[in-house]
DNA sequence: TGACGATATAACTTTATAGTTGAAAGGATC
DNA sequence: GATCCTTTCAACTATAAAGTTATATCGTCA
């Protein structure tokens, strides 16, 4: 199936989905979490992004509705891990042709 | 490569491109754009999507800004066309996950 | 139970943007 | 040039969301 059947519901949650990562900070924590092997807890996530805590899990609420994240909680702490293959395959995609579009500017004014 | 270099300007462009992919009314743009093997002028979009003149031509000037559409003039008439293959794959890839979670919340339910 | 650490939530301000309306700009044709 | 068609732009409104601050909730442990 190349092109997958498109309805309104698909199609809003397909925006839901690339809105979710359309924000420097949730581009951010998702970084932080592909970088790291394992689950992160909210706390290593405030400290590794410079985010503010409730900041933080406001954007990991929404990760997770979106089913980019996965969450699980150990007694007093909470941790995040994104959903492979699928956030590092889109995030890679996406971060490859961003890049190559910023050398493809720098070269032209060089 | 498997995690690409994330500056601050990638990851700032990155996110411009996946807002410009977090709503409803640029995707039925790029679906349209997708579905159509050649070209697709702008009075065709606003047939094909439902969505008006001026709304349109705005969607797609930031989908241009953004490198996910090209654009040509021809004469009166301008054409439009998605960048392949990065539109076509990671609307896939997401809406594949889109699809796969929504099936599964039905299923939930039944 | 009480105190403490971690996370979630509520209220609020500020900023961004989707959509509409109306007008302007650019080509084509006569 | 006059007119028509297509696209772009400007101004405006309404809505959504990012961030902050303060508070509430929840689990742990003494």
């Amino acid at each position: 199936m190349t092109t997958p059947p498109l309805n309104s519901q698909i199609i809003h949650e397909v925006s839901l989905i690339f809105g979710s990562l359309g924000d420097v900070s949730r581009l951010k924590i998702l970084r932080a979490l592909l970088d790291a092997q394992e689950a992160v807890s909210q706390g290593s996530l405030v400290d590794l992004t410079g985010l503010s805590q409730a900041n933080t899990s406001k954007h990991l609420a929404l990760l997770v509705r979106v089913g980019l994240v996965t969450r699980e909680q150990q007694g007093n702490l909470v941790f995040f891990a994104p959903v492979r293959p699928i956030v590092e395959q889109v995030c890679n995609l996406v971060c490859g042709h961003a890049t190559a579009r910023i050398e493809e500017a720098y070269r032209s004014l060089v």
